[in-house]
RNA sequence: CGGGGCGUAGCGCAGCCUGGUAGCGCGACGGUUUUGGGUACCGUAGGCCGGAGGUUCGAAUCCUCUCGCCCCGACCA
């Protein structure tokens, strides 16, 4: 993309109403613009790194097994109250009424709508298991939005749902989840730790969250430091593998984590001192083993090999697609700007030609940006007629992880700079070392998508 | 929902107390200049002062109501 015929509406000052240094920068950057308390419309940056997030979130759910498909936003009200939820939820749930004055709500989750799509197509053991998934809008009226992208009201979510034909099937889906889980936030350059959650008002013990280490979290933690030390990594896995995904599940448990709201100082104080944190963390995830609640209520059964009928066990497992942004600028960001990991980052690297309408840095610019585009990058070249430091102060805002500086100096030598954003450290080199370094730089993150 | 605060140009703000019909910085646009970290100078455009009602000869300014937004708290992916 040139940066000239883009939209980029980048804000050299603080929008007041920006408290925290996520909303700050979205808000900088152009990526979002506030149209309500909460809502927020999604300007072709952020829409970019929305959707990076999303392609990964796809990717890695569909490794693990499981089906996308797609949910409506809006819901009738008669689901809801078959599982009791339309008056258990609260002023949170935004309702409303069609001209026919049928009651419809802005769906906050979708179990009864899932429930309601398995119980109608499956009947039998042998169609187990399943998951089922999708990544949409959901709406909760908060009292008090913030944050921006944080805790809107808005929000765009991932949400799966496993039916499972026993209890152990499930946990193993439950085991799934949490592997998936692990893939995913890692490819997006994010450390997000399972702690144990609290199941809330559906109760029970199978549930973890995934918590993203900020100073700006939401949650108090506790944890035991090793815990940080634990890495997926590139590892094969075998989805289907029961005993794996145990072992792993165990791997990323045992120690010591939990948010304030399942927090035992006496099970805290047996981590040795040393090892004790306290500190803050950004919810990013959740996965919940519920068992029958929804097909119990809903009637969501199948007929096992012995031909018994029997509701099936459950699960509900969530990513905060639109929250992600916030969070992974919270863990990774300067006084200058963002510093996009390389797994979601809006372009691979930008161009900055330091002085436009130049005969030799157009075309050597120019030149850089086809080749970049051949070899199957996403380049953003700043091709504005500005001066050396504003183009600078916008790529350090935006982010971008790398970024190639072409101007008559190096030019000269037949040199570019190559530029990381992340330490700020740069080598001259040739335009074609440059774009070989980028292809291997960004090697790992075409390998892990998953086709 | 309890407590606090703010709505004046695209963004950040002053003006309000002590009514006289709107200003500054940044940005945008046009020029000159400049060219390796938001350059300098000149010029231009842009606001029914959130909305409604009231007081007054006259309201951004005073009064009433209303809408919106932000912060702290409780609540939440």
């Amino acid at each position: 993309m040139r940066l000239s015929r883009y939209f980029l509406p980048v804000l050299k000052e603080d929008p007041k109403e920006a408290q925290i240094v996520s909303h700050r920068l979205m808000l900088r950057a152009g990526m979002i613009k506030q149209q309500s308390a909460g809502i927020y419309s999604w300007l072709p940056l952020g829409y970019k790194v929305l959707n990076r997030i999303q392609q990964i979130v796809h990717e890695e759910q569909q490794r693990a097994g499981h089906i996308p498909l797609l949910m409506p936003t809006l819901q009738s009200a008669d689901l809801w109250r078959e599982s009791g939820r339309y008056d258990a939820y609260g002023d949170e749930m935004l309702r409303l009424q069609d001209r026919h004055k049928r009651d419809m709500l802005y769906g906050p989750t979708n179990e009864e709508m899932v429930t309601d799509i398995f119980r109608s197509y499956v009947s039998s053991y042998k169609s187990l298991p399943l998951t089922l998934y999708h990544i949409q809008w959901k709406f909760r009226d908060e009292m008090r939005p913030r944050f921006g992208v944080m805790r809107g009201r808005e929000f765009l979510m991932k949400d799966g749902y496993n039916f499972d034909l026993t209890k152990e099937d499930a946990l193993h889906a439950y085991n799934r989840h949490l592997v998936s889980y692990l893939r995913t936030y890692e490819r997006m350059g994010l450390q997000a730790i399972p702690m144990r959650a609290d199941g809330g008002p559906i109760g029970g013990d199978y549930t973890h969250e995934f918590l993203v280490l900020a100073d700006t979290g939401e949650s108090e933690v506790f944890y035991d430091s090793q815990i940080t030390d634990l890495k997926f990594g590139d590892r094969q896995i075998d989805y289907d593998d029961v005993a794996q995904g145990q072992a792993i599940l165990e791997e990323f448990t045992s120690r010591y984590a939990r948010t304030d709201e399942t927090h035992d100082e006496a099970l805290f104080a047996q981590v040795p001192e040393e090892r004790r944190r306290t500190a803050r963390g950004i919810e990013v995830g959740q996965i919940f083993y519920f068992g029958t609640k929804y097909s119990e209520a809903m009637g969501a059964t199948v007929v096992t090999e012995t031909g018994e009928r029997v509701p099936v066990h459950m699960g509900s497992h969530g990513i905060g697609v639109s929250r992600l942004l916030g969070a992974i600028i919270e863990a990774s960001h300067d006084d200058k700007g963002i510093i996009w990991p390389e797994g979601v980052t809006p372009f691979h690297v930008g161009i900055v030609n330091l002085k436009q309408g130049d005969g030799s840095t157009d075309s050597a610019c120019e030149a850089l940006y086809r080749e970049l585009k051949a070899a199957g990058l996403d380049p953003l070249y700043d091709d504005r007629d500005e001066r050396a430091g504003a183009k600078f102060a916008t790529m350090d805002l935006i982010g971008l992880p790398w970024r190639i500086t072409v101007g008559p100096r190096g030019l000269a030598e037949n040199k570019v700079e190559l530029t990381s954003r992340r330490t700020g450290e740069s080598e001259a080199i040739s335009p074609q070392e440059a774009i070989e370094r980028l292809k291997t730089i960004y090697q790992p993150v075409f390998a892990a998508a998953y086709h």
